[in-house]
RNA sequence: GCCCGGGUAGCUCAGUGGUAGAGCAGCGCACUCGUAAUGCGCAGGUCAGGGGUUCAAAUCCCCUCUCGGGCUCCA
């Protein structure tokens, strides 16, 4: 009599036949000994499994490795429990609430008895206690529970009780469902020793030897479930991968954002600095950081103008019944500076949005149709009163401009505008060398909303419509909008592959019936307006942070703010280094000169550090035939004897194309990639 | 705002109760040089600010400001 058997299907579609009782782990074996070794957890049936539990006869089975998104989550949520078992050994009544995989790693949530606090020290210490855990080869064991028994196991852990207690709420309707799958229908347990058992939904990978390419970074607090008003716990948090090269290869991505990070470019570059005299969150540009936002305001405003924005300017304060009318001071109070209060007892505001005012200039006189859509655009520099832990470089700050616009239009014309729109701001971001977009689209809020229905299945439909015909990644957030407008919201993609939310779209159905705009149309009737919000930069100081992030510090020719360097290799080459600066200012450049106090290595050095796309050399020969020597940033040798009249002319080519990178003679752009 | 860790010369940092230091940057002098640091010298600090303990405080304690890492929020 044949030994019983079961059959599973594989993703390609073939099938496989096993002993019944085999595991995931068996079927990987069977597959093949590299898969073996590389799984963690198999899917089955579209739900991830341990290794370890047997198969269902005929279901549908996929073999999950390690190095994959899915298998790198498994592995660091197995770390984070080995984290927990550390801690607990190491800090005894310490309390353990959560520890989820996150990008690139995990943390653990923990109470300590007393309210100890971790330190840095600490984690050494704990990191190696893993390393014991992980050499101990300590098996996950999984167990199902009652929610009763569930309570009994973790009677000193009332984080873990909570969560039980949301599980057996189940069908209550008001659980949170992220704590709930934390837990699963019934309470799930994973314990790897005599001593450590977790509360978890699962699946781990079969054993602690299966882990190790992991370290500890740093120690922080957080709020149990994320809310301020209930405990705050320590967490740690970790990276985790599948080998040692992947977690290498993640400290040194790590390691490239340290260096690229625009807060030290900015001080190292002589861009930009935050005087504490002057307070959290207010930057002041220096002479250089000056002029490439000058250069991006100026590009920005040429763009403007063609496309049919007109140009208002408005005070920065306000007497507060302007807020009122908006609205702001109901909802954004607290992101406001406080008042300032003149002797009558009149309250005046700092702006920290500059809509309300485009409004009333909107509104300063009867508008007719024929003057639509009417797109008013500022650099409105406002402020914000971002919480004292909040503030980050220039990319959180409290006081900011926008390249801020409000259009004016008839609903008619919606469709239409933002198409446009959306095109107009993928074309800026992109002469900024930023090309690579996914965009968000934020939809009507479940609940009161402001505005018909039918405005916002129209709005929210020309968004969808407009974004799918430029073929780029649509996320969809369903019911994120504000209650007074859908949004699409374009996220970049840096250099590095960060991501970051820049320009926004938002729609108002709210602020037109606020200050009762109207316009009259053509049948003579009078109509609301819709309104649009937009900032294409989102605000000058973030852009001008992540752009230096973007390009690691060097611009492109036409931001740098020292387009080209001209160093006369003695003395008396000075007359002719003259003439050559001359020349190229006379062609529009930004150009300096520095002179022979210093040998020309160190003069060659510096300009390097200060990455200047252009260092230009003229020695004996070069004043003799009317040449120079040319350095390209991001070539490893200079040009000799390039003749001037040619050079001065490639420079100002250069800066006029915007080209991300400075052309390398003889050297196409796919070569240097 | 809350938790953890910082603040010493323009920058990067050493100094843990007993006379404030180094490198780089700056200034001066010399060097006049062909592609990533020339040499010598000088100057530079209320050790973030305030209060306290002590014979004595950069160092120990308290408060404030500020920066970094998080929580939360967002442009």
């Amino acid at each position: 009599m044949p030994e019983p058997t079961i059959e599973v299907e594989l993703p390609d579609g073939s099938r496989k036949v096993l002993a019944a009782g085999s595991t995931g782990a068996d079927l990987a074996a069977a597959i093949g000994r590299r898969l073996a070794k590389d799984a963690v957890v198999v899917e089955v049936e579209g739900e991830l499994v341990d290794l370890s539990r047997p198969l269902p006869d005929g279901a549908k089975v996929r073999v999950v490795v390690a190095g994959s998104d899915e298998g790198r989550q498994v592995l660091r949520h197995s770390t984070a429990h080995v984290l927990a078992q550390a801690v607990c050994a190491l800090f005894p009544g310490a309390r353990y609430a959560i520890g989820p995989p996150i990008a690139d790693g995990f943390y653990y949530d923990f109470e300590l008895p007393g309210g100890a606090r971790f330190h840095d020290e600490d984690l050494p210490r704990i990191e190696q206690a893993m390393r014991a855990i992980v050499a101990e080869d300590q098996p996950f064991e999984r167990a199902e529970h009652s929610v009763a028994d569930g309570l009994e196991i973790f009677a000193a852990q009332p984080f873990k009780r909570e969560i039980i207690e949301g599980v057996g709420a189940l069908g209550a309707g008001d659980v949170d469902p992220e704590l709930a799958a934390e837990a699963g229908p019934v309470v799930t347990t994973y314990r790897n020793s005599g001593s450590f058992v977790d509360l978890c939904r699962g699946p781990h990978v079969a054993s602690t030897s299966r882990l190790g390419h992991f370290t500890l970074t740093r120690v922080a607090g957080a709020y149990w479930r994320g809310d301020e008003h209930r405990p705050q716990l320590q967490r740690i948090y970790g990276t985790a991968w599948e080998s040692e090269e992947a977690l290498a290869a993640h400290l040194h991505r790590l390691a490239e954002a340290e260096r690229r990070d625009h807060r030290k470019l900015g001080a190292e570059l002589d861009l930009f600095s935050f005087p504490d005299e002057i307070g959290s969150g207010l930057a002041v540009f220096h002479p250089k950081g000056g002029l490439v936002r000058r250069v991006m305001e100026e590009y920005s405003r040429t763009r403007h103008e063609q496309a049919g924005y007109d140009f208002v300017s408005t005070p920065h304060i306000t007497k507060s019944q302007l807020f009122e009318t908006s609205g702001h001071l109901d909802w954004f109070a607290e992101g406001m500076f406080p008042p300032m209060e003149l002797d009558g007892g009149e309250r005046y505001y700092l702006k920290p949005m500059n809509c309300p005012f485009h409004i009333l200039i909107y509104r300063s006189r009867q508008r007719s149709y024929r003057e639509l859509p009417m797109r008013l655009f500022e650099f409105g520099t406002v402020y914000r009163y971002e919480k004292s832990g909040v503030v980050h470089g220039l990319t959180r700050v409290r006081g900011l401009t926008q390249d801020d616009a409000h259009i004016f239009c008839a609903r008619t014309e919606m469709r239409e505008e933002l198409a446009s729109l959306l095109d107009f701001v993928l074309d800026l971001l992109g002469a900024f060398g930023l090309e690579d977009f996914y965009l968000e689209l934020s939809t009507r809020p479940a609940g009161k909303a402001v505005g018909s229905d039918e405005e916002w299945e129209e709005a929210t439909e020309a968004l969808r419509s407009v974004a799918v015909a430029k073929s780029l990644d649509l996320v969809l957030d369903d019911g994120g909008g504000a209650f007074y407008g859908p949004k699409i919201s374009v996220q970049v993609r840096d250099a590095i592959g960060r991501t970051w939310q820049m320009s926004t779209i938002q729609l108002d159905f709210q602020l037109p019936q606020r200050f009762g705009l109207e316009y009259v149309g053509a049948d003579n009737a009078r109509h609301r307006p819709i309104m649009i919000h937009r900032a294409l930069f989102g605000s000058i100081e973030r852009f001008f942070g992540v752009l230096v992030e973007h390009y690691a510090g060097a611009f492109p020719t036409w931001l740098a703010p020292v387009q080209a360097r001209v160093l006369p290799v003695r003395d008396d080459h000075d007359a002719s280094a003259q003439v050559l600066l001359a020349q190229l200012r006379d062609a529009g450049l930004r150009a300096d000169c520095e002179g022979a106090s210093e040998p020309l290595g160190a003069r060659i050095r510096r300009g390097k550090l200060e990455k200047v796309p252009y260092l230009l050399v003229v020695g004996d020969d070069d004043v003799a035939s009317g040449t120079v020597g040319v350095n390209v940033r991001g070539s490893d040798a200079p040009e000799r004897g390039v003749e001037v009249a040619h050079l001065v002319a490639r420079i100002a080519a250069d800066a006029a194309s915007r080209a991300v990178t400075p052309p390398i003679a003889g050297v196409d752009e796919a070569a240097r990639a």
